[in-house]
DNA sequence: TATTGTTATACTCTATAACTATA
DNA sequence: TATAGTTATAGAGTATAACAATA
């Protein structure tokens, strides 16, 4: 990215940045018609949020997928492939990559079943219940900042969150 | 994607589904020590928000940054793709093919400045407009179903999301 | 026949870096 | 020197389709 600052108010109505306005700046942009789009913001908060996190976790061990495959893991050990593929809401073939990413980091186990032979059995090694605690921290320090924005209203966000999820699914 | 129906419940404690279970469905993921964190429900809301509208809006026209721009530029005739960029919050580097995608579809117009001419000017075209009013008609649509889910709950929604958006960028 | 998991392949979105043409 | 915009390139993340092994 080689943005210095954003110039722009995308989300409301304050300009954030208040420095004189450059030719090219005459036309300071506004996304007035999507203000009133829950959808809308709810892709610029889930975006900050997102980027924020990544930030805090040093972007290195993050990305989006593992973490969640990672803590369906820790909590159903000896789960398939394909059981987690539906859990995080991806294609079996997309969670092939991400598992054996996984396990040539040495984070994740792959054990064939005995009594279904095409299945395989996950679970974290020692490593990977390490770097787990270490993301679930990292996570833990986030929401702590979710937190202090969102205040007393937190239980009323997840639910109405959760609510949108469940319904548009 | 080759799911039929979850077998999980992702976000809350709640099966969703009460279908016996099969062999590799014996141990039912479920995601607990994500449940209290607003960030992962800000994930799945917005997950399911933007699929809900792709399907809507037919998967074909939408792509999230097309309209995005459509609607920046619309509101903004003769905005430059830098200012677009950082007005989208993406690199310049990504506002050129995208640019150059709806400038091939004869959606929008580019004119090179007068006053300045490193800089282009960005307008919507005539069937730039029309297919933006398209967009905006499927997104009102979708945002009346995100009404009916949170009721009046919209405002404190949408405030909450902005303060989280501004507060962590 | 149906399912688990893998592979081959491709597409979208995004960014960094190097370049040009201006300023 | 600095900025606007383009190009070349690369890397995530995702999906569809076809396949082998097994049920």
């Amino acid at each position: 990215m080689d943005r210095t600052r954003s110039d722009v108010e995308v989300g409301g109505g304050v300009r954030r940045d208040s420095r004189a306005a450059k030719p090219s700046d005459n036309a300071p942009p506004v996304l007035a018609p999507l203000d009133g789009f829950v959808g809308f913001h709810l892709r610029l908060a889930q975006d900050a949020s997102f980027r924020a996190f990544a930030t805090r976790s040093g972007v290195r061990n993050l990305r989006p997928g593992r973490f969640a495959a990672m803590v369906v893991i820790h909590n159903n050990p000896g789960i398939t492939p394909m059981a987690l593929s539906r859990a995080i809401v991806r294609d079996k073939s997309t969670v092939t990559p991400l598992i054996q990413d996984l396990e040539r980091q040495g984070l994740v186990q792959r054990v064939r079943s005995t009594v279904d032979r095409r299945s395989v059995q996950l679970s974290l090694t020692k490593d990977g219940e390490e770097i787990l605690d270490q993301l679930l921290a990292h996570a833990r320090k986030h929401d702590d900042k979710l937190d202090q924005i969102v205040g007393a209203e937190k239980p009323k966000l997840i639910l109405l969150l959760r609510k949108i999820a469940d319904t548009l699914s």
